[in-house]
DNA sequence: AGCTCCTATTTGAGTGCTCAACTGTTGCTG
DNA sequence: CAGCAACAGTTGAGCACTCAAATAGGAGCT
């Protein structure tokens, strides 16, 4: 029944395409959901933290944190809010530029972040690669890569900015 | 600078993952911004008017829809509320099982869909595709349909469900 | 019939995101 | 050193999703 969605792909293509959003959906949603109900971590709330606690001074600033997390500086200014009002992070005027905000990451947010993130790896690990052998999680690596590269705005290569 | 996020993945497994999550949110993200400014379609819609499309008789019970899109029935019925809002779909009561209701895709929706399909799979193709080779989709296809068939509740295997 | 449990769906409150203004700074240019 | 465009960030409205509670019909048992 290749009718709409068909159009100039490949019978190959269109299962792969619907492979992939089916599991990247799936495993994202499940993540989230996991994150959630282990540390009362809202999605993507997470992620900011692990930039943060890997920062220099475990600080960044409003448009660093946009650029490592993809998003939009609204998002971030929403997002750092939260996690203020949660105490995780704290903002201080940036010296240099008094345009702009310093979210820096308290000790209480390294510890929820600490609390947060074994059961987090774990389950990537049993969700994502305990199915896969050396060779598909070097072969994945590879062509997420590949598409990273080809998406606009995307700093692909290794592992892009400064999360490694 | 393989602190918190490291615990016990390998280094190339962190790539990996980085990348497929970058990959993936960033392709969405781009899909949909596409979508959106090409068809003025909400991100979601697309995909249920072409579920909706390829049932029998263009009508689909609240539940099966569900099922397909992996969402949730409260999702599904604030969605089709707005789908109705705009007349792409109707409502009819379901025959068999008063409890039920079937959403049924109208004409305006079907060409809605069949608007903004081929710019859609043009851009999946230039953003996902055109930068692999057969045999990298092919990989792709296998290890994404690896990972679904792991996941709970997928439905992996070919493409799943009557979406194909 | 009547009871009870299960399934199908809706509803509404709460929350995070997006988009389009808006405020305040910086730094270039004439 | 004005003037002004570009930049850094915030704000608020609007919308889509989630979660829990409510409605309502079916199915099986006695």
């Amino acid at each position: 029944m290749a009718t709409m969605a068909a159009g100039g792909l490949t019978d190959e293509e269109q299962r792969t395409w619907r492979n992939f959003a089916r599991a990247a959906r799936l495993l994202f949603a499940q993540l989230d959901r996991d994150l959630s109900r282990d540390a009362g971590m809202v999605p993507g709330a997470f992620e900011l933290l692990v930039i943060l606690s890997e920062a220099p001074n475990r600080a960044l600033r409003m448009n660093e944190l946009a650029e490592a997390t993809l998003s939009s500086p609204s998002r971030i200014s929403h997002a750092i809010e939260r996690l203020a009002e949660l105490g995780w992070v704290e903002r201080t005027t940036c010296p240099s530029d008094r345009r702009g905000w310093l979210a820096v990451l308290t000790d209480k947010g390294y510890e929820a972040l600490a609390a947060a993130a074994p059961p987090h790896i774990e389950h990537i690990r049993t969700h994502l690669f305990e199915g896969l052998s050396d060779n598909d999680v070097a072969e994945l690596g590879r062509i997420c890569n590949t598409i990273l590269s080809r998406l606009p705005a995307s700093g692909a290569a290794g592992g892009g900015c400064a999360a490694e």
